[in-house]
DNA sequence: GTATAACCGAGACGGTACGTCCAGTCTTCGG
DNA sequence: CCGAAGACTGGACGTACCGTCTCGGTTATAC
């Protein structure tokens, strides 16, 4: 467990027994995220997380302000994310491989934090907005640079608002993951985005005169979504 | 989750014994619905359901397992959801509608609930699995039929799955909800709607020759979504 | 407890509507005391015993006040003791004979009910008052019978009071059966018998003169018993 | 229950971690011993104390298995037992003077605790033991010193057992404390005493010829005791 | 016969305590 | 002076049992 010091003694700036808190830091985060593998964040306990790591529970509550942020700070330091960012030249192509190696992630063991650090933000507000800054917003950058390759090559629609297009692509998904209808198969990804590309409209519809007529207000029960 | 129950009610020959009292299952759920627009699920507690409804503890947990499926009864039996299920007589004009109705009541104290049930549902399969039968899918079904009139008109391509139509357009407030990223405004739901019938694809746009290069995986920390 | 009642059934003018069930009375006994030989009294529920006498709690609290009054019902009822009431000719012997057949009856399964209606009774006066009534002044009229035959016969003291004589002749049994220190084989009891006839005293024993000093009391912690 | 570690406290080289809290425990003690002191055993709750004594129940439960144990802990810790523990030169003097100032002892408030004590034990097998090691045998040790003393001095018989002369002296006062017959004046402790050391037996009794007559054994119902 | 009690089985109910669990804080000592 | 060890508070959890109650249905006497 405390093998690691080795490695980090090269660059440490020597200051009398200070380095250990470094060692501390990283059995934490280590642990944390060995324990998420089995057990969902729910389920793993401060306590256990102190235990494995060999560190006081008191040590851990110094640097994080409570479990949800140690499990968030673990997977992003602890996780070489395996999803694809491609380049095929076609934007189209980009981002059905994205989905696809997302999906494949998203589904795995690990990847099921997504959901759990999402639940837990429904409860705890100031954790949600740590997830959208620290996770959300760095992945919908890197997915922001295919979709602007996609404008500027003039294969998607300029007047679209770039929020819009991830979250139309990525929020079905997020959906299915969350809610667990709908299947999340490769199959499915390729027809989210080639829906989303080609839009549901049937070109050779004629619009009729224009209805004005307003829908109703229904009161009714279980109506909607 | 006692549906089946209900349904016997009908002409079941009465049952022997002290009847399940319909006060005290109000009382629960109308405390609980009570209870839940002003805390969040999490932190409303069994013992104050029961404190609320003048109901004894055990009584609630003989009839539901966990106060999470005591939400979700109280949720259905207790909202008369004001949701447009709008005729206009176009499909796309049908779904921003809805859209915007559904989103002003999601983002009520109320409607949070549904984040709330997903967040629940994380950890807790059948839970979830309740959810989805009794809530979503109820909710779907009410949507295809809007989604339906659309085929039938000739106005929504018929080759796209019911599905996946409704995931596009449900999908992007259902992320915005429960990650708090972008905005939930009715000009957002029109933008939506429309982009889903649109497609991102501009028509005009020349695909060149055929690149068969696949984007490389790349190995690199938070890159996707 | 509600044994008058059944005195009074004699000349009773029958009552209207339905009369006690026999039948459930005898059930509850039985399946009482069939509880009562695998289970202690506290572990032995109100429920266990309506269930598996087939017949509902309510009909329990209707004739008893409480579980440990049915226990004393059924045990009174239900038990043909098989204790030796001797009559040989040495009250010594009799209580001798006496005391090694209650002491072997009394560490058996059943038996041990004694010491839990004991129990029971210390945190419920009126049930310890009934366990008195009907259970121990019943055994110790008998046992005086066996006292009186040795006072009239001149072995026994006539200035020994007679509840003392029987205390000290069963106490130390009960008091081991009870605390658990001390064996209750039939040694202990020929031992005790003989002990309680002979006494503690020294014959040859010349008393000093006098010592009028009194035992100062001593304040310290655990002294005595 | 934790007598063992007392023990080691002397030199034990002091334990890592935050100590157990000697202020917790006290209260503990201290509230229980005040709640029995107006409650029965029975009637105490953990909470109860818990809440009087201004800490967690969980540091109740870290430590003591039940209440019972926390009773009977609170008990020996707290009270200052004011029983005589005499010494006149007379041993039946001494027993006399000691039963005399127990009885008043057990027939008090506090005192009754004894009886509450026997009784758990009868349905808590652990917590008897313990109840006999940590109080019955201690003070039946100091009682068998006086019993030495009336040997020693040639005024008490050697040939008898030291325990059976505790539990005929002892054991009728217990048997009452527990069942309720019988009173437990001064009067009565003197009787006993008295009794125990002169025996039953009329000395100018002529035993008759033996009759080897075995009682025989009456199938009889509640004839015991 | 028909009304009218009083009973009975089934089983739901309010109440109360239980003993467990975990989050997050606090205290002590060792290095 | 930091950090491990670990005890502590607070509060929810879900369970268990008690004794009561309500229901539909069942005998029995009384009219």
């Amino acid at each position: 467990m405390r093998q690691q010091e080795d490695l980090e003694y090269a660059d440490e700036p020597k200051k009398r027994g200070r380095h250990r808190s470094l060692e501390a830091k990283t059995a934490i985060l280590k642990a944390t995220l060995q324990l998420l593998e089995r057990e969902s964040l729910r389920k793993v306990t401060a306590d256990a997380i102190a235990r494995r790591a060999g560190v006081s529970k008191a040590t851990i509550y110094k640097w994080w302000p409570n479990k949800s942020m140690v499990a968030l700070d673990a997977y992003l330091a602890g996780t070489t994310e395996r999803v694809a960012m491609p380049n095929t030249g076609s934007a189209q192509e980009d981002f059905t491989q994205q989905l696809k190696s997302l999906t494949a992630f998203y589904t795995s063991t690990l990847g099921r934090l997504f959901c759990q650090f999402i639940a837990e933000g429904q409860s705890d507000a100031a954790f949600l907005a740590s997830f959208r800054e620290r996770f959300l917003y760095a992945r919908r950058d890197a997915a922001k640079i295919m979709w602007r390759r996609g404008v500027d090559r003039g294969e998607i629609r300029s007047a679209v608002d770039g929020d819009i297009v991830l979250d139309m692509i990525y929020g079905p998904i997020v959906f299915r993951l969350l809610a667990g209808h709908g299947s999340l198969s490769d199959s499915e990804s390729e027809a989210i985005v080639e829906t989303v590309f080609a839009g549901l409209r049937r070109l050779d519809y004629q619009r009729p005169a224009k209805n004005k007529t307003i829908g109703h207000i229904v009161k009714r029960r279980r109506a909607h979504l």
